[in-house]
This record gives C-alpha cells, structure tokens and sequence, in this order.
DNA sequence: CATGAATGAGCGTTCATTCAT
DNA sequence: AATGAATGAACGCTCATTCAT
C-alpha cells in the first residue's frame, strides 16, 4: 500500500541532482540523465522547469524566512540587519533560482504550489519585519522599500557572480553604508 | 573602393535592428527577418553573436570613455563620480552587451575586433582614471577596485532591470553613499 | 527491459531506407522524411552519418566474413578465390559504405562501434587467409597486399559503377587474370 | 584596344589555382578568393563548376591525345600500350576532373565547349587507336571496348588515390596482365 | 568587365515536450 | 508510476548563385 516509495526516491534523486545545476541553465533532459531517472518521471514530477525551481526554492525559502525570524529577534539592530543581508546573499548565491522567486511580479501565489506560495509569503513578510525594524531604529533610510531592497540583494547576488567570491564582503559592506540613513550622509555634515 | 553603398546600408540596418534586442537572446536569423536582410548578409557583417555584440557596443563604450574624460575634467569630484555612475548606469541600460564586454574575464583584447579592444581599453582607463581621482579627493573608499566598481556598475543594472526604471535613482543614491570612505562610516561614530 | 518495439521499428525503417540510399551523399533528414520518422528519432539512432554507415556496413561486413570462411574452406584454391571475388565486389556493390569502413585508415577499432570493429576485423583476417592460401597455392602473385587487394575490388567497384552493371564479369575477368603470379608472366615466354 | 588583356589574366589566375584543387570538391567562392580575383569574375568566365573542370581538362586531354599519338607510333605493340596506360593514369592523378570528362555518359559534345569536345573526341579515337593496334597485335584481349579501358583506368586511379602512390606501379602491372589476351589465359594452359 | 554584397535554400544539430509502452 | 522513444520547431551556419554597383 505504498507504491509511493518509489516516487518518494524520484522526487528525491531530481530535486538532488538539480541542487547542483544553475537554476538559469537547467535542462530538464541532463537533470533525468544524471538522477538516473527517466524524463517522463522528471515532468510528472515538474511539469515545468519553473516548478522544479520552484521546489528547489521551497527549502531556500524557508531557511530566509528562519533568517528574518532571527534577525527580527536578535538584539542589536544594525547587527541583526547586516546578518539577514548576510544571510539573504549567501542564499542566494547557493540557490539560482531564488531571484525569480521573489522577484518575478508576474509569478503570483496563484502560479505558485502552495508550498512555494506559503514560504514565500513568510519571506516577504520576514523582509518586511526586517526593513521596518531597522528603518525604525534608524539603521536604514526609510525611502527604501521591500521590493528594492530585495532587487538589490539580486544586484549584489549579480556582481558576486561576475567576480570572485572574494568580493563578496566588501560589495556587501558598500551596500550596508549606502543603505544608512541619508540625514548623515555627507561626511562634511557628520565633520561639522 | 570604399565600402559599397548597399553594404554600408545593410550593415546599419542590422544594427540597428540589434540594438533593439536583449544582447542575452539574440537570434542573428531574426535579425534577419526584422532587418529585412537575408541571412548570409547578417553572416557576412558578424560571423558570431559575439561579433555584432561587440560591434554595437563600440559606440556604447566611445560614449561612455568620453564621460570618463568629463568627469576626470569636471570640478567637483564628487559631483564628477557621481554624474559618470549615472552615465555608465545609463549605458548599461541602453546596451545589455556592455556587461559581457566589460566583465568577460575570459575575453581578451585578441579575442575582439580592433576597433573594439581600443574602445574598451579607453574606459578601463577611463574608470582607473575616475575612481583614482575620486579616492584621491577622499570621495570615494580605497578599498575599491576597478573591476568591483565595474561589477557594482553590473549589479545595479541587473537591479534596475528587475524592476522599474524609476528605481535608478534611488538604487543608484544608495550605491554611491555606500561607496564614501568608511572613516566615518557609523553613524554612531559621527555623532558620537 | 528488451529494446522496445517501437524503437526497434523505427531503427529498422531508418536503415531500410538508408539501404536504398547512396552512402556517400546521405542526408540524415532525408531519411527521416522518407522513414516517416522524425528527424530527432534519426538522431537518436545514429548520431552522426558515419555511426548509420556503420550500422548498414555490419550486415553486409558479416556477410563479407562468410564469404571469405567459404573460401577458405572451398576445394579448388583458383575458384575459391575468384568466388570470393566476386562475392567481395557483389557486397560492395550494394553497400556503398562499405568501401570507407574498409579501406579509410585514419578509421581505427577505436572509432567505430563494437559490432562494426569486430566484424571488419573477421573480414580482415578472412581477407588475410582467402589471400594467402591463394598465394599458397600458386593462384595468385605474392606480392600483392591484403590491402592492396581490398583497393583493387574498390577500383573495380568504381569502374562498374561508371558504367553499366553488365561489365561487371569482364573487368572481374580481367582483375583475377591479372592477379595471377607473375612467373609465366608474358604471352611469349609461355609460348617459348 | 585590348581591354581582354584584364580578362585572360583573371582566367589565368583562376585556372592557376583551380589545378591545385581536387575537382570533386572545388568550391568557386575558395577559388576565387585564393585567386585575388571577384567571385563574379569566376562565374562570368565559368558560369558552372563543371564548365571549370571542362577548361582545365582541355590541357589534360590534349597531353592524353599526344600520348596515344605516341603510343600508335611506337614499334612494340606490348611497350607501347603499358606505356599509354601509365601515361593515361598519371595525367587523371593528376586531373581528377577528367573522369567526369571522359565517363560521364550523359555528357555530350554538345554539353561542351568546342574546345573540350574537340580534345575529347580526340582522345577517343586515340584510345581506339591504341586499343585497336593492341588487339591486333595481341597483346590486349579482343573482347575489351574502349569505354571499359577507360574506366578500369577510372577505377586503377580511384584505387591507388585509396591508398599510397607507391601502389601505382603493382596495381598498373596487374591491370595490364589481366587484359592479355585470354586465349593463354590459364597457367595451366601456357605450361601444357 | 570586374567586383563582392546579397541571397536563401538547405544542411546538421539540439532540446523541450509528448505519449506509447 | 516510470520509462525513454519519438517528435519537430528552431537554431546556427554554409555555400552556390545572382545581381547591383
């Protein structure tokens, strides 16, 4: 009375081997090769490649929406920002498929398994705590919205991408100043 | 003896049939059909995606070595780096190719056509020559390179295209605060 | 478990119509069309030309083998040697591939598929042993090579495709006269 | 007044380079790059591929009329027409357009430039000539027509162009052995 | 006459997707 | 449910041939 074994390990040895590819470049054809699956098992499983991205992004998901969580709870607010961003990038970079995610306005709940929808949902709603916390604790300018925030967190994800891995510190840091409040912004104003 | 009339015509059109597209997704048999040109002509004037890529950002990067060469004349330095972010940000929009030709660690001056390689060796000194004098007048943290300026460049464009253009300037007013001198980087540490 | 029917088929009809074809001028998309059989179904098969020459050269190589195993087991040392001959030209005749598989010699063991590798090897060393026994036996001059052997049956395969099928006996004729051991080599010294 | 003075150059030109090529897979474009010369001119002075190979077997054939000329003339009947196949063989090594030109049964006089046809015809009647003479004098079985001499020439050439010009000899000596006259055909026979 | 730009049919090949097994 | 063979649109590219300059 469990056939579904099977199709458990399917599941399972797909979404496995995709972990490893590029989101961007994926092909559902090397994806069934390399999990020594059959293709057809591949799109009964993921009809689309944006659903099988859309699995993939669940578990990246909900370990962003952990990271909001905990930036949110942590004490020192331009601390706990600095990680989420930490965390949002490093997610990011892990996960390909992330940016289109979150940041395809086309891609609404109702394109979405429930699954992604609901991680997703509590992603936005993480970002948003997160923003709102550190804007009211004047850790960042308070003309920035959620939906640019994230965009930058793909420019960052982006320019990573285009160099070393090594960069990523420094990028990251330039983006955290620039995100300040601007009533400091000129350092002649914060001179004087 | 000069280049024929109905070459010079086919070439244009082709190009500016090009310029309309998405660098990433360029088809050369569609280029074709739109430029109302068959397709071995297309073939004729650029061998390889790669080679109409870099013909169309020729002009981009003529364009954007001048805007170096205003900005290292202009007065104000920071007024300077931020005006050519602003140009180089522009372009970038306008000529999706930019990026690849720019960043391709793999791509060579031999790699390019002539005409090409001299047109981007002048913006390679033309962003040393802009960034050298912005961290002189203290504008702009030393520890930024070249290369990772040209990425954040790369990275906001990639953030810009993801959403709307009003975005740019914000986006853009972030990205340059970031980049001030971290001497007085907390604000705390200001007011303090 | 066992290759499926369908396939079976398909690669069945694909070489049927191959079989019909001349080798050298193959176009895989022709045979798909005239397989009814999609184009990629070709391609699933035989991914290169070469690889469905091969495939149509297997029978007709096996063929060859046998031919050569009669020969060598056959009586009288002169008409075994002349049969074979003919068998050799009659294969070559239908099988226009054959003479690449056979005589291209940048074309090892290792290029081809095994069943291919393994059945022009039989016709080599049945080519070797039809060859020396003849010589053995006096019936045909020892300085000709094996593969200066399987070159003269493709220049004759050659000189009768030039004209009509009807030639075929008499150039055959003359090939094996001509074969003979050069001892009683002219007309007069025979007569003197 | 001699305005022609351009066009036998470029003519020149083009057969200079078009007899450094193997005519069974020339390419006008190739030829006429290599030339120094415009594609169109190729065309204007050979409209058709096979109008090239034409122009260029003219000097060929004329050297293979000559050589039957002398082959006719010469005291040994035997000496003389191994020497007009060896001369026979060298010259369509040499030009390997001249197959089609001789054996292409669809070709008529008509289908040629007179300059062609004319060598042509030449050649013909030189073969027979020299096959006659042959055949009379016993040296050449009886029951051979030109048009079969001519393609085991065809099919000698396509046999030593398999594999090294080493052969040419061997294979040339086993031809000419095979087309004595049948009458001492067997070994047997001439011991007996 | 010479030129070489333009043409486009046609080839080899890939790959997302469907569907018979 | 799993398989993988079949499909064919679509791509990149070549090259013989035409024709405007």
């Amino acid at each position: 009375m469990s056939p579904r074994a099977d199709a458990v390990r399917s599941r399972e040895r797909i979404l496995e081997v995709a972990r490893g590819r590029d989101a961007r470049t994926l092909r559902l054809n090397d994806i069934a090769g390399d999990a020594g699956v059959g293709i057809g098992t591949v799109y009964r499983h993921f009809p689309t490649v944006r659903a099988l991205i859309e699995a993939l992004s669940v578990e990246t998901l909900m370990r962003l929406g952990a990271a909001a969580d905990r930036a949110v709870a942590a004490p020192d607010a331009h601390a706990a920002f600095r990680g989420f961003l930490e965390d949002a990038l490093t997610l990011q970079l892990q996960d390909s498929g992330l940016e289109t995610v979150l940041t395809d306005l086309a891609l609404t709940d109702a394109d979405l398994h429930d699954e992604c929808a609901i991680a997703r949902g509590k992603v936005f709603s993480g970002y948003d705590a997160v923003l709102s916390r550190a804007q009211r604790d004047g850790v960042v300018r308070r003309d920035l919205s959620v939906a640019q925030l994230q965009r930058l967190i793909c420019g960052l994800e982006h320019a990573v991408r285009l160099g070393a891995p090594a960069d990523r510190d420094l990028l990251l840091d330039i983006l955290l100043s620039g995100m300040r409040p601007a009533a400091l912004d000129s350092p002649a104003a914060a001179i004087g």
